[in-house]
DNA sequence: CTTAAAATTTAGGCTAGTCTAAATTTTTGT
DNA sequence: ACAAAAATTTAGACTAGCCTAAATTTTAAG
C-alpha cells in the first residue's frame, strides 16, 4: 500500500514532472533527466527501472518516460511543498526571492502531512509562491497560469509582471537591481525592430530598456 | 577544512552527545550508541572509525569513544536546530508538545546558518524549547538547567515546573491530561513514605496524586 | 535502403550505511 | 589468577545511488 519514497526518488519524480510540462510533452527522455539532475544517463536509467517497479512512471526502454497517477500525486506535493516553504521563507522570515530555492530544495522533503496543512494555514493558504508559482492545492489540484512571455506579446501596451521563466539567483538580482517586483505594472512604449528590446516603464517611474532577453523570461498579462 | 557531515553522521554525533549527558560519563560505549540508535553495535563500530577519520570524535578501540570539540560544536548545532523547530512547530503552527519530536528529527538536519539566524529571531529568541529543554545559543554555549525531578526533593514545598526527563509521546500526554504545563507551580502536600507518591496541587487547583513513575520524571525548581 | 551518429541500456565497479556470524578483547566472578 | 560472560571488533555480504566503458537500439542523413 504505503511505498516509501526515497529523498532521491522524489528529487527524479518532480524532474520529470518538470520536463514534461517544460517541452509539453507526455513523455520525457533519459538524456533530458540526466542534463536536468547532472547525473549520468546510465544512473537515470537504473533509477527508472526502480520508480517503474514502484509503480510510479511507465517506462518503455528506449521510449521514454512519464509519471503514472501515483508519481504525478508525490511529484505534486513536493512541488507543493517547495512552493509553501518559499514563501514562509520570505513572508516571515524575510529573505529575498533570489536566496530560497536551495533551502526549499531541502526543505521539500520533509514529510509529514499534517506539517503542510498546519503551514498553508499559517501563510495564509497562499495560491502562488514568491517568484509566482502557483500553488497546487492540497488535493493536487494545481491552477494553471497561462502567462505569456513579455517578449511575445508584440504590442504596446499595459501589462502585469506576474511571474519569472528563469529562476537563476543572476537573474533575480537583476530584476532586483532594476526595481522589478511580481505585481508590477509594465508600460510597453517601444519594441525595436532591430534588437527586439523593449523600453518599459515599471509603474509610473523612469522608463528603461529590456534586452530581449530579459524580455523572454518575464510573464506578464495583459492588464485588466 | 570544511568536511561535509552526512545527515547519518548528524545523527550518530547527537547520540554521542546525548549519552554522555545522559550518564554522566565522558566515555560513551559502542553498546549504549547501538541500543540508542537501533542500530547493531557492528554498524557502530563501522561508523565510529568513520567519524574518526573525520576528527569528530576520539575513539580508542574497545575503550569507547568521546566528541572532539569539533563534533561537540556540530552535535550542539543540531541540537540547537531541533529545538527551534520544536518551538516553531509549537508557537507558530500550533502543535500540541507531544506532537513536535519527529518532525524536529528530520528539519534539524536542514543545513544553512542563515536559516537558522533567521528562525532564530522570528521566535524571538528562544531560551527553552516546548519540553523546557535549553536552547545552545549561537555559539554553542547551553545554559545548564540543574533542575532536579521532583521525587528527589523530600520535602513539602511550593515548585516551579521547569521539564521533563521522559520525553515519550504517551508520558507528555500524560501530563496534558492531568492539565500539568511547563511553568505550573507545584505544592506538595504529601509525601507517601509507602509508594513515594505524592499528593500535589497544582497551580491553585484540586490536589492529585502523582506516582513516584511520575515525579520522577518531571523536572522542577523551588519556588522563588 | 543503408549506414553513421545519437540515444539508451547493460555490465561491472565504487561508497555509505546497514546486517549476521565469527573472532577478539575486556570484564567479572570465584 | 583464570575461566566464563559480556562487550567489541572483524569479515563478509547486501542495497541504494552513483560512475565509466562497452553494447545495443533508435534516429537521421544520404
Ligand atoms: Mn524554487
Ligand atoms: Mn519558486
Ligand atoms: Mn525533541
Ligand atoms: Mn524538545
Amino acid at each position: 500500500m504505503c511505498v516509501i519514497i526515497s529523498l532521491t526518488e522524489e528529487n527524479y519524480l518532480k524532474a520529470i514532472y518538470t520536463l514534461s510540462h517544460l517541452f509539453e510533452e507526455s513523455e520525457v527522455s533519459t538524456n533530458q533527466i540526466s542534463d536536468h539532475l547532472n547525473n549520468k544517463a546510465a544512473t537515470v536509467t537504473d533509477m527508472l527501472k526502480r520508480l517503474a517497479e514502484k509503480k510510479l512512471i511507465h517506462y518503455i526502454p528506449y521510449q521514454g518516460v512519464k509519471l503514472t497517477e501515483k508519481g504525478r500525486q508525490t511529484a505534486i506535493k513536493v512541488i507543493r511543498k517547495h512552493r509553501l516553504w518559499e514563501v514562509f521563507l520570505v513572508d516571515k522570515l524575510q529573505f529575498k526571492w533570489d536566496e530560497v530555492h536551495e533551502i526549499a530544495e531541502q526543505l521539500e522533503h520533509i514529510n509529514s502531512d499534517e506539517l503542510i496543512q498546519r503551514l498553508d494555514k499559517f501563510l495564509g493558504k497562499p495560491k502562488f509562491d514568491p517568484h509566482g508559482d502557483p500553488i497546487p492545492d492540497a488535493n493536487g489540484q494545481l491552477n494553471v497560469v497561462k502567462a505569456i512571455p513579455l517578449n511575445q506579446h508584440k504590442i504596446k501596451g499595459q501589462f502585469t509582471f506576474v511571474g519569472v521563466c528563469e529562476h537563476s539567483k543572476t537573474f533575480l538580482q537583476h530584476l532586483t537591481s532594476i526595481g522589478l517586483k511580481i505585481g508590477d505594472v509594465l508600460k510597453v512604449e517601444e519594441i525595436n525592430e532591430f534588437d527586439n528590446s523593449f523600453k518599459v516603464k515599471i509603474n509610473k517611474n523612469n522608463s528603461q530598456f529590456f534586452s530581449n532577453k530579459v524580455a523572454s523570461n518575464i510573464l506578464v498579462e495583459i492588464k485588466k
